[in-house]
DNA sequence: TTTCTTGCAAAAGCTTTGCACACCG
DNA sequence: CGGTGTGCAAAGCTTTTGCAAGAAA
């Protein structure tokens, strides 16, 4: 159960920080990891204060940074300027298909466009630490629209 | 002269849009081309202002706006939160190496990528509009420090 | 007890807009 | 002239931070 490993993840990660593991932190990555992908951190911040209203803004926001620096989750920046993020499933990298029409997110993996990758980068004197794709246009029912 | 078709491109556009053709639209998509790409609204801005004290920082906001809408410019949304716009060299699309070591940003293209993500799009049913690769790491010289 | 956290409110950044005056057609 | 554009200042948003009180270790 990847929910089980960045628990963990997470768990270590604040020990070896040196950092505590509170009462907020494991509220937030419950649900965090139990919230549906790509949240910004208003959105994460209204689905808690529906069950815990006393959480602020701020931790919540400061939550998610840990999350990102332990790997526990992802950022990702779209065009529309907010911050989002979506839980990391680890190995199994994943791309996005956003439809400029309704707003879905598609998630998708392509091995060989990551192959491409590495070789362009390659050719360039790169290591890559990470990437971004991001496609946009319409889902098949916008186009049908 | 990729510089004259993208003065023609914008001109067309304010003409048929029924705006106006303005000494600073003029001043700014002039020097929009002559600078490096990438800019910020800000860098713009600071740029024009050596030689043009006068025009605002609106106008240059406004006015990269414009250039986007009609394809002149390209806006990027990297990962510091800075809307940034390249000059759109219309039908070579690229991408970006971006070193997260000295901020070096480096453009590629790679049809072959651009084929996989365009079938990757079909089957999803999605038809693409657009797209944004990034790859992140360390370039040649960072990776020697 | 010591150090890290939290929640609040305020500060920062960047982006966007209202307005009165200026300019283009 | 009439409508658009400009510059300034102010407003909006999201992201960050300072601080005093509170909670872990």
């Amino acid at each position: 159960m990847p929910t089980t490993r960045n628990k963990k993840t997470f768990r270590d990660f604040l020990a070896e920080k040196g950092l505590k593991s509170t009462r907020q932190r494991e509220i937030i990555l419950d649900e965090f990891l139990r919230a549906s992908s790509h949240l910004s951190t208003e959105d994460l911040y209204l689905r808690l204060r529906k069950k815990h209203p006393s959480i602020g803004y701020a931790t919540v926001y400061r939550t998610l940074k840990l999350f990102a620096e332990c790997g526990v989750a992802d950022e990702c920046h779209f065009s529309d300027g907010q911050t989002r993020y979506e839980a990391s499933t680890s190995e199994e990298h994943h791309d996005h298909l956003i439809c400029t029409g309704c707003g879905a997110i598609l998630e998708f993996e392509d091995r060989r466009i990551e192959e491409l990758q590495e070789q362009v980068a390659k050719e360039h004197g790169f290591r890559i630490a990470s990437h971004r794709l991001e496609l946009y246009g319409l889902c098949a029912r916008c186009c049908a629209d």
